[in-house]
DNA sequence: TGTACATCAGTGAACGCGCGTTCACTGATGTAC
DNA sequence: TGTACATCAGTGAACGCGCGTTCACTGATGTAC
């Protein structure tokens, strides 16, 4: 081999690294392969050495992206249980500062409507994803059954894709910060 | 004048009812003129003698479905209040039939990441759609005081958004018809 | 140890394509006389 | 009533630009002898 081992695999992790910092700017149908590329300190030309194609790479950066901010979001929650874990998901996730910050906060928001355009393998990473964070979400919720809990994790998370989603796209206005408000309050009723 | 009178805003008109159609079927960002115009049964050409550029175009495109989508969304509800309403709001909202129908569904699902990037008249219209639902969904839901009533608008509206979006997104799967289902029965507990 | 060769990650120029925008033109209609 | 002119919605070709993709090439490294 030409380089030190795992070199090549550096270089594909960090042009994956760059694209999804990208697409959280600005979403996955803008993705360009040429700024992509330039962002991890690259050219053009060497971009097919490491994916196949356009569609296959962005499928590759979904996923990479969502793994990340997977972690992230449950970062520092693993010890939580019930009501716990259910506030602090819930205040962590519909915050001014996850609104503001999109550049490393949730990609979800960003990415949800782009994905139907973005080919079966994208839409197949995205469910994937999904089913994980649901089911991570389902273990720590407080509730009856697995099933109740379940459906607990879907409609909590639903709320909290959708407020963010609103309050990002209602930008500096004070209805942005209006409707984080009242679905924090909606999730978690005052005691 | 060379026409009848109104022949001009029935041509732009026409426009943007086509254009309509494509943003709810690809999204805001790859509205094109081009497109919109040869939808329209015109040429590309005549683009300009209707609207300045493409931002004020699609700003005003984004204006016109909103507000269609939003007198279907309460056609035939304006008689309910209280909790009929919620119930047949929400079981309108997060239906299959809304999820699949995306060319007359409701467009704000496939619209809200691309508004940042579609300029500041844009997000402006959009601010004042959706403020005008929810004062409408406020006016109608139950709930004690208006402040209580526009605080649960706000919540159900951003878990629909967000249900929807997800069904959307996780097109055919098991676990896009689930999502739809937890959101309705978060919304609606069963009595 | 030294030399020739093979490998292959990355370069840089070129391509065809779709896009937003411009602009000289057309031709149907309304108006002035 | 008839004729010449003005208006202007719409046409169609052209432009520059960014994009995804291709491809001949480079040059640093590992390997064979």
């Amino acid at each position: 081999m030409r380089y030190a081992q795992g070199h090549k695999a550096q270089t594909r992790e960090r042009i994956l690294d760059e694209a999804g910092v990208l697409v959280r700017r600005q979403g996955l149908s803008r993705l360009g392969i040429e700024r992509a590329m330039k962002a991890a300190g690259l050219t053009v030309g060497g971009f097919y050495n490491h994916f196949g194609n356009r569609q296959r790479f962005v499928a590759e950066t979904l996923g990479h992206m969502l793994e990340q901010s997977r972690a992230r979001l449950l970062e520092g929650l693993r010890a939580l249980k019930g009501q716990e874990f259910l506030e602090a998901f819930v205040r962590r996730y519909l915050s001014r500062s996850l609104r503001d910050d999109v550049e490393s906060g949730c990609p979800l928001a960003a990415t949800l409507s782009d994905v139907p355009d973005s080919g079966p393998k994208a839409q197949q990473v995205l469910a994937e994803q999904i089913e994980l964070l649901i089911s991570e979400l389902a273990a720590r919720l407080p509730g009856g059954s697995a099933e109740q809990r379940r459906q607990r994790a879907l409609g909590t998370f639903a709320q909290c894709i959708g407020g963010l989603s609103l309050a990002r796209a209602l930008g500096d206005t004070p209805l942005s910060e209006e409707m984080l408000r009242a679905c924090r309050r909606m999730l978690i009723p005052p005691r």
